[in-house]
RNA sequence: UGUCCUAUGGUGUAAUGGUAACACAGCAGAUUUUGAUUCUGCUUUUCUAGGUUCGAAUCCUAGUAGGACAACCA
């Protein structure tokens, strides 16, 4: 039976609402400033708007919060459409807060003719210097008590473009003994002599947030507007411009944004990381952007699972990377196809294996899979990963040591007769005698091995670059570092390895393909490969029971 | 010395006045032709003090701790 599965407190609301037959259905919208690309923090946010319309039969309009002329770009626009579709969500509506413009002046026309806005020629150090404190009362504009007329006509004139940027701002008049900073007669309107991505030059003024978020909710009657903690304080203006202006009353709830162990989901910091080439870009794979995740092969189903039990609630949260690391593995491990890639090889050399001889074995591309087979070549050469023998294996090692003996992973039985060292002491080569009877799926040898390693045919393998990924930042909690963020970058979150040796079969991969290199990890195509140089990103690594063992 | 928000294992999230649970992480073990996967078991929790109540994680009060708020940013 379906199970009671328990709601968040968002789906507690709707429900009431539901219930209670104040709304029938609902509408979300996912508001993103196009000045930067989107985050894992938006995934949360997108998850949830898109998730909770899908859940109660609803629609979610993608709507670009674009009023600040200044940092906003196209380019951005582009990545946030593609990072949303990419996820798996559909839009019922794409808009621009900026489609509003003329609405959003009436608006402001119609709080003058009320005696509720009035323009203040004050400078912002003026300002600031009026507003007070969190603790002391601020005081009066001099500009306050200007007649409706007056102020109807320099409004007027500030959209005519009669003044220069920062002269003239047009202001709420509410109270500026308020308890609340955002009540002290805030700023909704502010001459900007810039080109809009949209509009153009058609405007020289420009509503801020406050004076644009609600009043949009409003226009596109969404139900439920859903935004992070840092505007709890704002929902007070926002509900006042709706009260004052007598349009459809959207309500805003606010939950706590996502923060995760060793990363940051500042758009801000973010940029500086791309802007100083700290990182490629903004799809470096080792960016928390969704450009980045996707290039380093994180799949939609595994951020979306990830989103899912990650659940949303009021407190502040610090959620550890290791369960985004759970959600990859789970999904890739049921999609990957296997391959074989020796990093670090170790010659070894089958005395009794006919010299020029090459036999064709077949392996699965997905383990449980008997029917999608592959093709390996398997010769008189090999390579083995060099971690694979130990001339003194320590206790519980059961890969292959003198006189020991260990499976190559659908192929068969090695034993080891000889190590060479060079003159500077260091294995070069193994001598190795096979089992003919023991060949995966025909074993009659009757030898049981524990161990097990994956080999690539030394004269048949092929070259390809591999980028291995750690984590961006070496402190676990960004927010209680006290100097600069970037003081704390890993040094070692990129190790890129020119050539490691693949199966032939490597030569197919597509782009967008996801792999598990067998005991590696999960890695996929990166886009900078070539036809003559193969690319590879580690998207993460397996779990490794046997590295916590060795640390003991 | 203001207003607002929040407080449950190591990390998250449930329990909606009636036996504190689930996931991740951690630790053991079983299985395994990936030391992967899968499976089993285990450790660990209600910020403090009062109050209401037969009964409080839940309601009330106070305290404590953390966070947000003084951009012509969103």
């Amino acid at each position: 039976m379906a199970e009671e599965k328990s709601l968040n407190f968002l789906e507690e609301i709707i429900e009431a609402d539901i219930k209670s037959g104040k709304h029938t259905e609902i509408a979300t919208r996912f508001p993103p400033e196009p000045n930067g690309y989107l985050h894992l923090g938006h995934a949360k946010s997108i998850c949830l708007n898109f998730g909770l319309a899908l859940k109660y039969g609803g629609k979610t309009n993608l709507r670009f919060d674009d009023t600040n002329p200044v940092t906003e770009e196209t380019e951005y626009v582009e990545s946030i459409k593609g990072d949303v579709q990419w996820l798996g969500f559909t839009w019922a509506q794409e808009l621009y807060a900026s489609d509003y413009f003329a609405q959003l002046y009436e608006f402001a026309v119609t709080l003058i003719q009320k005696g509720l806005a009035y323009v203040d020629d004050s400078t912002s150090e003026q300002m600031a210097a009026q507003k007070g404190t969190p603790t002391q009362p601020g005081t009066n504009s001099p500009y306050r008590n200007r007649s409706v007329q007056e102020n109807l006509t320099l409004f007027a004139d500030m959209k005519a473009g009669k003044y220069a940027d920062g002269t003239k701002v047009l202001r709420a008049k509410i109270d500026m003994a308020h308890t609340n900073m955002l009540m002290r007669d805030p700023v909704i309107y502010r001459i900007k002599h810039a080109h809009h991505h949209r509009t153009g030059d058609t405007w020289c003024i420009y509503p801020m947030y406050d004076f644009a978020h609600g009043q949009s909710d409003s226009i596109e009657k969404i139900t439920h507007s859903i935004c992070t903690l840092e505007f709890v304080p704002h929902r007070e203006l926002y509900d006042w411009c709706i009260e004052n202006l007598a349009i459809y009353p959207s309500r805003q709830y606010e939950f706590a944004r996502l923060n995760m162990t060793y990363t940051l989901m500042s758009k801000r910091k973010l940029l500086q990381l791309v802007t100083e080439k700290h990182v490629s870009g903004w799809d470096d794979p080792r960016m928390p952007t969704l450009s980045g995740v996707r290039r380093r092969g994180y799949t939609p189903e595994a951020i979306r699972d990830f989103c899912d039990r990650i659940g949303v609630a009021k407190r502040d949260n610090l959620i550890d990377i290791s369960l985004l690391e759970f959600c990859v593995r789970e999904h890739l491990n049921k999609i990957s196809a296997r391959r074989m890639v020796v990093f670090d090889p170790l010659k070894v050399t089958i005395t009794n294996f006919p010299e020029g001889k090459t036999e064709i074995l077949t392996s699965e591309n997905l383990p449980d899979n008997h029917s999608d087979l592959r093709e390996m070549p398997f010769g008189r050469e090999i390579y083995i990963e060099r971690e694979d023998f130990m001339e003194v294996p320590v206790k519980k090692y059961f890969r292959l040591s003198p006189g020991q003996m260990v499976r190559l992973k659908s192929a068969y039985i090695i034993k080891c007769d000889e190590f060479i060292k060079d003159a500077a002491g260091n294995i070069i080569e193994l001598k190795c005698s096979y089992i003919p009877e023991s060949r995966s799926g025909s074993d009659s040898s009757g030898i049981n091995v524990k161990g097990v390693i994956h080999w690539v045919s030394a004269d048949k393998a092929v070259p390809v670059e591999v980028r291995q990924y750690d984590r961006l930042f070496t402190v676990e909690d960004l927010s209680t570092v006290e100097d600069d963020f970037r003081n704390h970058l890993n040094p070692n979150s990129l190790q890129v390895v020119p050539a490691v040796f693949a199966e032939p079969e490597i030569v197919n991969a597509k782009a967008g393909q996801h792999f598990q290199f067998l005991r590696m990890g999960y890695f996929c195509l990166d886009r900078d490969s070539t036809s003559g140089k193969l690319i590879f990103n580690r998207t993460t690594t397996l779990r490794d029971m046997w590295a916590k063992e060795v640390k003991k």
